[in-house]
DNA sequence: CTGAAAGCGCTTACAG
DNA sequence: CTGAAAGCGCTTACAG
């Protein structure tokens, strides 16, 4: 039905071959008869056929893109740093959601490795344990790398940030501010949350600082959380000099609650989170945060899947890299 | 390399026809054939090779998707609905990001075609003004469904939102709710910004109300046109009953600037917009709005591309759908 | 510089 | 119920 390249070498009265060839720009071929081909394909619409391609050659020049969700900002804007490199490097990618559903996640590998995907790119589920479905991609030498989040078993690549790490460094920043009254917002503590409530504990000991119990709000990744929270803390009794939030999310809820109480940021108190950037800057007056570059997270990780790909008979040491974070200074903090 | 079925037919001493067939659940094939032929294939970890199977068949139930920004939540969310009903219908997406470049959109629709897709669903770039490219696609009779955005020109299947009718709406609503000093902070004018705004002055106008022109700010979809056009309207002498936000971003920075005047929501100063729902709830008080069920677009998109392929050959009328937008009664209207 | 031959893995009629 | 034959559109050696 659609044009395809005998097509184009009846016309020409050429046989297949040279057509290919011609398209495929070979050192084989005339210059003339390239252009002629070329030509005559354009003027016919010939769009080559992927699929048939596919099956004769080894590479599909295609990955596949495992993420647990489509409209979370997080992922969405590590996919575009993702499609970014693939594009400059001709690579194709197929995006595929598992909804943080682990059987979802193995039918997606099955579905990917099915397409014949060059590599697989993976954001595990949060409840992802065992490595089997991985185990069976490392037996086909299909390229993986797992990223954006930790990953419970060893002998892969990966590539990501350390919440851990993240919350400590903002946490060592806003004691070198001499601050020493930081109440903490968590998000879901069984995942990021967690780490970054761990990292924060970890540089107030490391510091000798005294945590309030009645400082530490163990919630979720929401506004209300934060607005609650931060009411808790309130009716504690005394006040934090600064709120430490998991999120830009919470942070949004504990300025709600803060310009409820009539209070004033950051001269009455300061208010700073972990998240990434879009988001944090939104707020008035802007939030001083720590920023997880996604974007370039999306293009790293690109690169070395592609470069795993090519490099795929040479012997390949496991790689996992951790990404700096940044901290930005605005406005939150006095 | 790969386990294929000629390796099973081979362990079983069959051929490997058989061996298709017992996968596809021919009713040529015995009961105890099915149950041998699936058992091998589990062992020896046999992933069918779709690559081939849709060189053969002419459908690979597949389907194109071309956003213009997946960051976008309004999109992304789109495409959640579509993976949703895709899934359930069996077919996979393959996503593209045309990055509001008419000639990525462009690349875009070769790629598609060229991976054999069944079907096109495209959000066009904002400057795609011509029918061009679409026309080569309707030439090879590729099943195509324009989503998301007003469609520039006629002839093609659509779904999407009624942005003056919308705007309208809710102008409307405010006005049976005794409003008539009515502000507008509208978004980009060039896109969905500008058809918000013309709903708006349509329904003041039709209920013969005046708009003061102080209060119609052309600003974008970002929190800081919000909050400088709210101070504009501050300014300059009286002030509204209601801001009409173009979207939750504006509403954001008109809250943090009407909070900044010491004025309360909704009792000094009522706030509406129009936008989808995770943004608009996430504000305190409550953002009273108009939801564009994006999740569903995205549902009936796919249901429509779906229905479009599978009855290729009846005739088919070009729909262009409108879906409903929903009014939400929060706590930021008076 | 050009082309004939073989094959990628699977499927679809068609024959037995 | 099972299988031999032909083909999907393209590419890769290999021969001329």
């Amino acid at each position: 039905m659609n044009v395809k390249q005998s097509d184009i070498a009846a016309k020409l009265g050429i046989s297949r071959v040279t057509v290919t060839k011609a398209l495929q720009d070979s050192p084989d071929i005339s210059t003339e008869m390239k252009v002629k081909v070329k030509q005559i394909a354009e003027e016919m619409d010939y769009i080559p056929n992927l699929t048939a391609r596919h099956l004769t050659a080894k590479k599909t020049r295609t990955l596949g893109v495992i993420l647990p969700d489509i409209t979370n900002m997080y992922f969405s804007s590590i996919v575009r740093g993702m499609m970014e490199v693939a594009e400059r490097e001709s690579y194709h990618i197929i995006l595929t959601v598992s909804r943080e559903e682990k059987t979802k996640e193995s039918e997606n590998i099955f579905k990917l490795l099915s397409m014949n995907v060059d590599g697989l790119l993976v954001c595990q589920t949060l409840d992802t344990v065992e490595a089997e479905i991985f185990e069976k991609v490392k037996k086909r030498k299909k390229p993986l790398v797992f990223f954006g989040r930790p990953v419970g078993f060893s002998g892969y690549d990966s590539i990501g940030f350390d919440d851990f790490l993240a919350a400590e460094k903002l946490t060592e920043y806003l004691i070198s501010k001499g601050k020493t009254k930081i109440a903490h917002i968590s998000g879901d503590i069984k995942s990021d949350g967690g780490y970054r409530l761990d990292g924060f504990l970890s540089a107030m000991k490391k510091n000798k600082l005294e945590v309030n119990e009645d400082w530490i709000i163990k919630g979720k990744f929401f506004p209300e959380y934060g607005y609650e929270g931060f009411n808790k803390i309130f009716n504690a009794g005394t006040l934090p000099e600064v709120i430490f939030c998991g999120n830009g999310m919470i942070a949004q809820g504990v300025y709600d609650a803060i310009r409820e109480k009539e209070l004033k940021i950051p001269e009455d108190i300061s208010v700073v989170a972990v998240d990434h950037k879009k988001f944090a800057e939104m707020l008035y007056p802007k939030l001083t945060y720590i920023d997880y570059p996604t974007r370039t997270l999306g293009c790293e990780a690109m690169k070395l899947i592609i470069q795993k790909i090519e490099s795929k008979n040479k012997k390949n040491k496991i790689e996992n890299i951790i990404l700096d974070t940044f901290l930005i200074e605005n406005d939150s903090l006095a």
